[in-house]
DNA sequence: GGAAGTCCTGACAACGTTGTCAAGGTATGT
DNA sequence: ACATACCTTGACAACGTTGTCAGGACTTCC
């Protein structure tokens, strides 16, 4: 248990300030300014000459105050620069809603992530709606340790892309009352709302692609396998190969693949051979920018196909330009959004899935034939 | 003024709702679930047998309880799932400190933005401080908004780049107790801390690079002039030009550009002339693509020199790779919440100024020497 | 002219928490 | 045994706001 944050060295600095102010007789300014008292809603009020209500009353748009008083509160609160304080409201309210919602990325920075924040933050501007964002970078601590913060800070919702970790412990924060959508990974030990990317029908797009154009030896380099969606990319092209009656190499399909510099080592390693491939799907950004990199480096690039899964700026000015299969994130995080706002408004839980296609972005690299 | 939201339609369907379960004999199920009530307190008090002081105490670990309260009170807030409430103890902390802060950058989707965010993500986790982002879209009526909606938040502090309007209005704020770090951007009418980076000397070193490299041709293609990050570079390279005594073409001088087809159809411009710039200098990241295009589409890209302001992915996987100054946009983020860290902890109002480096990072389209 | 209704306004409690203070218990010193 | 100090605990007010309700001024109707 235990609040969320210390405030012990806050509190000791303030009541030092205030002995100074009463126990000597150093001037004001070398002591720490006080904090300034913003004004409230009461200050509002005696300026304006009217009850506290009236101004609540005012501030919140309510019907049946005389326009003498709506004008004598509104310059009131301008001239004292009053701000309503949403924390005090929210408290008061009887719905009890923050107009705050939690956004739980992978990294902010991330090409992707930052996409489907974009997108929440589209519909949450349209809700009127704030969003807390956090950057999870894959830990499960860090996972639990941010829903306890923004679950703290009363949040109306949450939009998350789970860890590969366990999210029955979500199970209490939503009977609690915490709705919650999931984007880009389905959740283990939870059913919940999510938005997915058609990561299945987006693979077989590409590996049908290059088979029609004749490869037949794909290599498949996958990330880690603990997140479904690695999974999925990786079965769909097993499933795909077989349909097509490929062989499949073993030793041409790598998963677990981490980062940039491992999928360059990976993909300079299938070049070394005598026997490669005269292709490869590349199911993730960064391994895509790896592969890239290694067949510049041994001057492949206009000779092996490449289509990688996810789409990235610049892709299209490579050379080649680097073919993909296009996610919509920022579509991802509208949904998601959508599908929340949903879910706050009529209170219900539910375990609907929504699935986001995706599509075969045809670009040079792609339409390399086979030697 | 007025409310930040308007609640009308969720308290009305929340009183249909009462009716529903009071007035007629319809199953519980089919009205919409009632908003679960989150255990409070009290809650765990009256589990506990304590009272709700006892439970205050534990929950902030605050010295003097007996640790057989303790374990007592903390079993019942696990079993219930007690979550402290940050608004309501903030309402009445003396500090009122809700640890949380405000970000508003450009758009949480571009590389710039979300690097800075990145930044003060880094900063805030140390202070267990949630960051409330929020896109501005270089929208001066949307940046008001948005103070004013985080402000009604009462976030602890702000860091924002702000627009290129006036910003006398932030004065009132900061004088009702809002500290604010403004980065990437000074701004204009409140003198305030500031984050920037060094434009005048990341473009002098860009330009006496192409100097150094014989060139004396070259083109300056710059953003909104109203930014002063765009006024500053393009000042620095009519300074350096003067210096070196190289003279300045005005029709390669091209200011105000806006995005990344803008600059492709300017650059375009330039290779349509028979006097041709040997070198050009793009001020902007967008501005850099697109020249990065219009090389490519007139064949020059191995011909003329060109270096853009400001990093991005892949810039070393083009062909040729771009050479850039680099900001650092990360730091940046990180430098102005630690400086609004220390302004929220000792309350102080400061202008303080800080630069940034750049720094010119050499990659081959800037080795490309004149004709 | 009185009863009934409408409109506008304000007093007061309450939201969930923490600051303050006092009460009761135990330990210490004489 | 008594006074003193300390330690632990709880009652109560307060933070800034909104929901509820009641009261006063006016209007309308018989």
């Amino acid at each position: 248990m235990g609040g969320v944050k210390d405030f012990g060295m806050d509190v000791t600095s303030r009541n030092d300030t205030v002995m100074d102010l009463e126990g000597d007789l150093e001037p004001k300014m070398a002591a720490p300014r006080a904090i300034p008292a913003r004004p409230t809603m009461k200050d509002v009020a005696a300026r304006a000459g009217v009850s506290l209500k009236t101004v609540s009353r005012v501030v919140n748009h309510e019907v049946g105050v005389s326009p003498e008083l709506v004008t004598k509160v509104e310059s009131a609160a301008a001239e004292l620069d009053y701000r309503p304080d949403l924390t005090a409201s929210n408290l008061r309210r009887s719905d009890r809603r923050t107009s705050t919602i939690g956004l739980m990325i992978e990294d902010v920075s991330n090409e992707f992530s930052s996409a489907v924040h974009a997108g929440v933050e589209d519909v949450a501007r349209l809700h009127q709606v704030a969003v807390l964002g956090a950057s999870v970078h894959e830990d499960p601590q860090r996972e639990s340790d941010l829903v306890r913060a923004l679950s703290s800070r009363r949040v109306d919702g949450l939009v998350l892309t789970p860890t590969a970790g366990d999210h029955a412990y979500l199970e209490r924060e939503r009977a609690n009352g915490l709705p919650m959508v999931f984007v880009d990974r389905l959740p283990h030990g939870i059913d919940a709302d999510c938005v997915l990317t058609d990561n299945a029908e987006g693979t077989r797009l590409a590996i049908e692609h290059l088979i029609a154009l004749g490869h037949q030896r794909i290599a498949f380099m996958g990330g880690l396998s603990i997140l479904d969606t690695a999974t999925q990319r990786h079965q769909s092209f097993i499933d795909t190969m077989r349909q097509h009656h490929l062989p499949i190499n073993p030793a041409w399909v790598v998963r677990n693949i981490k980062g940039t510099d491992e999928a360059e080592k990976v993909a300079s390693g299938f070049f070394a051979e005598s026997n490669q491939p005269t292709a490869i799907f590349a199911a993730q950004n960064m391994i895509t920018m790896g592969v890239v990199r290694a067949l510049k480096l041994a001057e492949l690039q206009h000779h092996v196909a490449l289509i990688g899964f996810d789409d990235f700026a610049l892709a299209d000015l490579l050379d080649p330009p680097v073919a993909v299969v296009a996610q919509d994130p920022r579509r991802m995080g509208q949904i998601a959004a959508e599908l929340l706002f949903e879910r706050i408004r009529d209170g219900k839980i539910s375990e609907e899935l929504h699935i986001v296609p995706s599509r075969l972005v045809i670009r040079q690299s792609g339409e390399i034939r086979p030697v």
